[in-house]
DNA sequence: CTCAGTTTGTTCCCACGTTCACAAACTCTT
DNA sequence: AAGAGTTTGTGAACGTGGGAACAAACTGAG
């Protein structure tokens, strides 16, 4: 479930603030969610609240971190060392979680052996030897969108079974991999669409259209 | 709707290749979508194809444009220039479809005057009078988490009404406020929940819990 | 002009996710 | 020990979105 990340993030804010329990309500709010779809989530992983008292909020949150599988190391790679790929290999959000960058790569020869957050950038052929070596199963592109298909292709022959996709292209993969795309101009583009439309009421107290 | 910007994405690139008509069908497996679901969502914005025909590809991306809100300008600040901040300042996907970056913000005084994507860092303090300025209608926050609600607050106070948040944090706004959370853990973690239940169903055959 | 072929716009149906509402279960006071 | 007060887990209604299928409309050939 998509919704598991916000919760944990909402356990761990709970338990910087010394908070050892609490309900599902406060939960809810802290998640930005109704508490009744917690509660329906929270009870497909198993019942690990007590009626009357809540939610153990550490007990929660490893009973949450193991089931989307934060008790294990996933190695990951990162192709495209550009702004934005430099921006995730520094990204402290990343580590932090239990995700361990293992190696840069970068198709362009004047970049290779520079040194980004501690790393090396090396050159996108290591890729298969990496991803062996390391048993990396989750790949990041953040290649521009004219290399995105060829990178995805030898990450899926070389193993990678999970594809977070910064590049905008839609990437075309066997149906046992995974690909979850980020396309951060789209998420600018919908609030345009959303503001546009705000606009438009306010002028014409209607939805804008002109018969 | 969300997909709209997917739509124009295919049809940018069909565009690039010279096609000046599309079938339903052609444009749906650009976008990585079923063609009822895309004719559907065409439809809601007006009989733009001809049956029989199809939809001529220079027509139809002016018409999702301009629903979309992007033949108008779209001044944009970013508020945290740390590592993903200056990412997005330098991040062409921005300019190159309508946004336009006025200002870049930072609380930090050893930042500021210090140059990014030919814009001088300014301080937090000058966000409302930028906002006054240029009309700013949509705002990007790169902050670290603990200071992402105190940033929403100014940027809501000054009249910003859409909010992009990179931060890792549930904002809480009025209603009329428009949020657009990315967080690039939470989308690694989704992928490493279902890359362990990949695993787990290859090693067990089964859903992995053991009675 | 007519008819076969094609493609859009739309209707109908289904499945999923969300929400309400309530029973089961726990705590605490008396 | 019993009852009042909480809070979880879940069953049932509801609404929304997706997909198949079909009618309407256009093209082109004969």
């Amino acid at each position: 479930m998509a919704r598991l990340p916000v919760y944990l993030r909402a356990l761990n804010a709970l338990l910087d603030a010394d908070t050892r329990t609490c309900s599902s309500e406060e939960l809810a709010t802290a998640a930005g969610v109704n508490s009744a779809k917690l509660r329906k989530d929270l009870s497909h992983l198993g019942s690990y609240g007590t009626r009357g008292v809540g939610y153990d909020v550490e007990y929660l949150r490893y009973q949450i971190s193991r089931e989307i599988g934060l008790t294990q190391d996933w190695p990951v790679v990162i192709v495209g060392i550009g702004n934005l790929g430099h921006a995730l290999a520094n990204y402290s959000g990343f580590s932090s979680r239990g995700f361990r960058t293992v190696a840069l790569l970068d198709a362009d020869p004047s970049r290779q052996g520079e040194l980004v957050a501690g790393l090396k950038i090396r050159a996108f052929d290591e890729l298969t030897a990496i991803v062996r070596e390391h048993g990396v199963a989750i790949g990041v592109i953040a290649t521009p969108a004219a290399a995105a298909q060829a990178v995805c292709d030898k990450m899926v022959g070389a193993g990678i079974r999970s594809i977070l996709n910064f590049a905008p292209s839609v990437l075309s993969v066997p149906e046992e991999v995974d690909v979850r795309m980020v396309d951060l101009s789209s998420e600018l583009q919908i609030l345009a669409y959303h503001e546009q439309r705000k606009s438009n009421q306010a002028i014409a107290g209607g939805d804008g259209v002109v018969a």
